[in-house]
DNA sequence: TCCCAAATCTGAAACGTTACAGGTAGGCTA
DNA sequence: TAGCCTACCTGTAACGTTTCAGATTTGGGA
């Protein structure tokens, strides 16, 4: 057998080109850079190289391996590249998985999954359950490197996976902003405008005693916007608030029932309510019912919602939509951008309660 | 330097541990058999061998491997493994992004997760549109191998993709069975039992017109099932059926609501009805109630439900619970059992909606 | 005629892991 | 003593990709 014996420049058989024959794909095995090498008489290097249009390949070169990839179907093996360059080619949605805030995962990954669906992106989902640490995930991607993005909810003002993967270079975006000084993408709902909005709204209809559905803890920043926008609304119409001590959003729904009834039947209660969560408003709204108010009558309730149950429900609630789905597209773009190298400051942004209603349909 | 210089045993220089040293953990570097190879003064052959407990490694040096891997806390790198062997360490959820039925998607994620997290595995979730193949996302797994096992829903009597992943050998699970004498893992709830226990719920009533709001299409398995039970408490306890038509479980609410309407203020108007979603029970609800009737009084509504909205939103309503969560696990456990081997008969179950409501609480 | 640069292409090495085919030492049997 | 078996460990190669440092050819300038 000739090695590299100086024939004429076209039939010379390269090393590397005789090793593709060696393993020449048998029948029906998946093709790799080895199998367009042989086919093309060219080396593997030169075919790599072909594929994402390097300069230094000529032209013709460059479609004859292209040409010779898309009919056999090639696609680059997932784990070789990976172990090459360490790129994962893998976004991790990491999430709570008790407050599910009804619709919000699913939508959440829909979005995100629709732009991933036209990248060579697969999404991972990473769950953490309430007892464990919320850095534990967080820090397992980082470690095992395992995700070359991740994107996350529940952020608090200071988050502590902000400040863990900003240190360790790591791009993300969060679902909901921090106050921590660290730019960094997110997407988040104007909470503290729609806490304004639905007081505003509940003035409107002649609503003087308002209360507010708290968000699920002081250390969630969104509770913050929440409560922000609703003592501005309460200030702006000289209302008074009223406060709902016992439960918040992330409550069972049994007790946010129990509660609101015990609330309703009480001297002081509220005729206007302020609710962020489509489910939350549903077991209000059987508290109110079971103190024997009728919504839209004795009190009236606005609500955020990210499906369009509530509409069906009681068609006298006041709804604002929450568009989880875009979130989660936009979301997705600001972690991919980040991996580009974008600047996180223009990857923020935020979605606002009125636009979101047009969008919603 | 001394290549395989034969001095004494203990302190021979083997080339992979010199190997490994050239390359020496410079600083915090994730570690890898090599690095465990260069502190134990082993092989990395044997650090691997040593790692898995094969019976051909002293038992003294699989402690001492072992105890340095925890140690440095050593994380095999899943893109090595992955190339070298072909296994993913990956399970993929594959779902309709349309037919979102009120917390199904997430439900089964964390059912999933719940137990891939006490694996190596991970959990990727691809959606396909309607619009699509619903085959296009298992062809895309298989012939680029990227996950080990698939879990996929909406499972159809007939199921181009059952048949396609049972020729390929690709471990799956399907929520839902099929009717193809092809036997495969499966998690189902019995539908059937549920129509069958909800007539027999609205009998006990007195309801003697009942209808059902259909299943998805006859093409997906289980609306068959409903239809069967459903005709068995009608035949048994000697009601009429009264035909719903112009819609199904996947229709828009709005449809659902309007055209229940309109049934409802016809003159054959049924005065039990059943119904296998949460979502869709809401609709119906709303379209019964614009007909002026009154949900326990003038008719009876039964709905299968996956989370607990529907006690809330009008406690008439008789309810049995989905625990999809619980069928999450299922189907995790039988692919992970299918993947070792296990024999697919073992790996077929059914929830039924009586034990299911206790299991919810 | 010779040399150089540009244009194309190439092989070897490496990422981390595992399978395969040894290798060595020590003890046992004949 | 030789031969063999067992117990334990080792190096090499390979999975598919990309990077690095050349190779080779061609054309042009001196």
């Amino acid at each position: 057998m000739a090695l590299d014996s100086p024939l004429t420049m076209k039939n010379k058989t390269s090393n590397q080109i005789l090793e593709a024959a060696a393993t020449a794909p048998a029948e029906a095995e998946r093709p790799t850079l080895k199998t367009i090498a042989f086919m093309a008489g060219l080396g593997v290097t030169t075919v790599s190289r072909a594929l994402k249009d390097a300069p230094e390949i000529g032209q013709a070169t460059k479609n004859r391996v292209q040409l010779i990839a898309k009919q056999i179907g090639y696609r680059p093996n997932r784990a070789g590249v990976r172990l090459r360059t360490g790129k994962t080619n893998v976004i991790s949605l990491v999430l709570n998985a008790q407050s599910e805030i009804m619709g919000l995962t699913s939508n959440m990954v829909y979005g995100i999954s629709e732009i991933l669906s036209q990248t060579p992106y697969h999404l991972t989902v990473t769950p953490y359950s309430v007892e464990n640490d919320p850095m534990q995930p967080i820090r397992y991607i980082v470690e095992t490197g395992s995700a070359d993005g991740i994107i996350m909810s529940r952020t608090e003002p200071n988050d502590a996976r902000v400040r863990y993967l900003t240190e360790h270079g790591i791009p993300f975006a969060t679902h909901g902003r921090t106050e921590m000084g660290i730019e960094h993408p997110f997407h988040d709902f104007d909470n503290e405008a729609f806490a304004y909005l639905s007081v505003r709204s509940l003035l409107a209809k002649g609503r003087r005693k308002i209360a507010m559905l708290a968000g699920p803890s002081p250390s969630v920043t969104y509770s913050r916007h929440l409560e922000r926008g609703f003592s501005r609304g309460i200030a702006e119409g000289g209302a008074g608030a009223v406060t709902v001590s016992g439960i918040e959003v992330d409550t069972s729904l049994s007790r946010i029932r129990d509660r609101m009834e015990e609330i309703m039947s009480g001297s002081n209660r509220p005729d206007g309510i302020v609710c962020c969560s489509g489910s939350a408003a549903i077991a209000l709204v059987a508290g109110i019912e079971a103190a024997g108010l009728k919504i839209g009558e004795d009190v009236d309730l606005v609500s955020k919602q990210s499906t369009d149950v509530l509409q069906w429900f009681r068609p006298q609630i006041i709804v604002f939509n929450e568009d989880v789905r875009h979130a989660g597209r936009e979301l997705a773009r600001a972690v991919l951008k980040r991996i580009a190298g974008t600047d996180p400051r223009e990857l923020q942004s935020l979605s606002y309660p009125d636009e979101n209603r047009r969008d919603a349909l």
